[in-house]
DNA sequence: CTGAAAGCGCTTACAG
DNA sequence: CTGAAAGCGCTTACAG
């Protein structure tokens, strides 16, 4: 802004304004704040007290970022709203273990919301944005499958990146766990039951807003989310008890909520004829959505029916829900310690079946 | 850095480079991205192309905020750890209403948690680096009675503040509720149910970690926190009915958890002569933990204990608490509108007692 | 131990 | 509609 008079201008206190009262260079009261070694002690305590006394709030952040090229800060990206990232236990355990790690390394959280909505071209332009212009030392992108212009537009910024819970990328780490082996393992573990007869409610597959069934041209291009991960697990294990996959409804859940779970439910326990023995969720929130359906219906679990889930959130201990569980804190701390892990590893960390009460043998038909 | 070559020393692309390829100067790419009005449409998809082809993944976040003096970022700043944070659903609620408004006006939330360690000296240099070093354009300070000094570091900075859930103070705008008033309005239901031994159990009066009974002249000196707010309100309505404070036993819990809430129990239950018929926690989670304890000691509820809470978290109704119901959401939005709110006016907002079935009239004795 | 000055990468009022 | 240049407020290699 030619033409201002100095740096008073703005009417703020500025580096200079208290090198000037204290007669001593700029660099000297830099110094004095972020380099005790360059200066004297007496001198250091001096030019302090000065500052003090004007009033100076200290070296401004947005200025010493840019000087230094850092801001000890990260961003969470999350494809979903903010009413919903605070009220799903999965999301907030992974919140706990990326922010514990961060306090730890003195490092600042940012919560970056890329809206969800339905749609591929929707949200293209306010993700960008927020992408764009927040000032962070480095990105966890979150169950973006779908999202690729998201992961696109992020990997334009020169900072380093990480991928919480989603297919591999070549250029980008991961961490994540074993979709397609954890599927697997339950639907083994549910033909072993002896169920025969099963319906699959799965995660989104794609960014179209789309609930309901999946017919077998959907089934057929599900491409590489964890969706698709885990029912090509789910798929893997019937087919080796030699259920075929077009034997199998599937259910797909635009959004991770009891409500879809139980709208799911209400479409595959309907006709009494078709209905399968067990039910296969691909999180505890769909199936706990199902076993309030189920409730409702006056079925028993596991008598009349079977239902795993899958996470392992705390509501799954309470209900006795059969599930795999997810370690969920570690592996927001392992996104941040892979964020700043120079050799880009990737991690795929272990899940474990947990065993309760809502799997059992098929008591009739 | 003298001696170094022109921008391309760092590696990175900049605006200049663009400039240079597109024969323009670098006002003009800046405008294609910030103002598309100030330059033609074919000129602005030239630039944006080149950009684009060069791989520049557009204007630097941080010279960008540097320059325009603004980050699109504010910092909600709490005396907690994080996992503390990402536990309670009281908290969650708050943020999940400040990060609904924050993402209804486009701006990023920060995360700043200033550790809650005990003593007043411990924590003073963290917090001051963390409060002094975040590029935010505003700071949402949570619950810091008797973190003057934190309040005093985040007063320093030159960005708007507001305060939630603390005593007035007339510097800085607050959001809150009437604390003195809802807890009298509970105190006074209690009286009239027909309770004339009771017992409280407070939320930290200040910050020395202590945890346990209030002698009298820590009572004497309850400063002006929440809690000595909501003890007050107590105070109040008991001294109506002619029950003095010197016959009320106050727990004072240094953290609000059910553990809390659960020992002060066990030394306000341990002696049946003594047993007062009415306990009053400063917040639900106190509340369940004296429950939890009641419930082992084979205390019916309400029957042989009454117990009230304060804030009606979601396990609240679950359990039948009476309480006082607080409007987190509503609260955490008021909160970033006052933040940019020019007026600086302060706000209050309504409280209501909810009355379910842990209060009764004393059935012995 | 201290200071003068270039540099970080943008934005923007102003002149043309 | 476009460009030259000052300014945002720091940090830091270097000279003394």
């Amino acid at each position: 802004m030619p033409g201002r008079s100095r740096s008073r201008s703005s009417g703020r206190l500025t580096l200079k304004d208290v090198a000037r009262a204290a007669g001593v260079s700029t660099a000297t009261v830099s110094n004095a704040y972020a380099r005790p070694d360059q200066l004297s002690g007496d001198l250091r305590r001096r030019v302090l007290r000065i500052a003090e006394d004007l009033g100076y709030p200290g070296p401004d952040p947005l200025a010493r970022h840019l000087s230094i090229g850092r801001t000890g800060t990260v961003a969470f990206v999350f494809s979903e709203d903010m009413p919903y990232a605070f009220s799903d236990s999965a999301v907030l355990a992974l919140l706990r273990g990326v922010a514990t790690e961060c306090e730890r390394k003195g490092i600042s959280l940012m919560l970056l919301p890329v809206r969800a909505k339905a749609g591929p071209a929707a949200p293209r332009q306010p993700v960008m944005d927020v992408l764009a212009s927040a000032a962070v030392d480095g990105l966890i992108l979150y169950a973006l499958s779908g999202y690729d212009d998201v992961v696109t537009a992020a990997s334009r910024r020169q900072v380093p990146l990480v991928i919480i819970d989603q297919p591999r990328r070549t250029d980008i780490p991961v961490v994540r766990i074993d979709d397609f082996a954890a599927a697997r393992d339950m639907a083994r573990h549910v033909v072993r039951a002896g169920h025969r007869s099963v319906g699959i409610v799965s995660l989104r597959t794609r960014r179209d807003g789309y609930s309901g069934f999946m017919d077998p041209e959907r089934r057929a291009t599900i491409g590489e989310s964890t969706a698709a991960q885990r029912l090509r697990g789910f798929y893997a294990a019937f087919d080796e008890a030699g259920i075929g996959p077009d034997t199998i409804p599937v259910w797909e859940s635009w959004e991770n909520t009891e409500h879809n779970g139980e709208q799911a439910a209400r479409d595959m326990l309907a006709r009494k004829k078709t209905r399968p023995t067990a039910i296969l969720a691909m999180s505890d929130r769909l199936a706990l959505g199902v076993m309030a359906d189920a409730a409702r219906r006056k079925l028993r679990i596991p008598h009349d029916l079977s239902v795993t889930g899958f996470d392992d959130i705390p509501q799954a201990a309470a209900t006795g829900l059969t599930t795999i569980r997810q370690p969920f804190t570690e592996k927001g701390a392992a996104a941040l310690r892979t964020l700043f892990d120079t050799t880009g590893r990737s991690t795929t960390l272990a899940t474990e079946l947990v065993q309760r009460t809502s799997l059992a043998h098929p008591q009739f038909r």
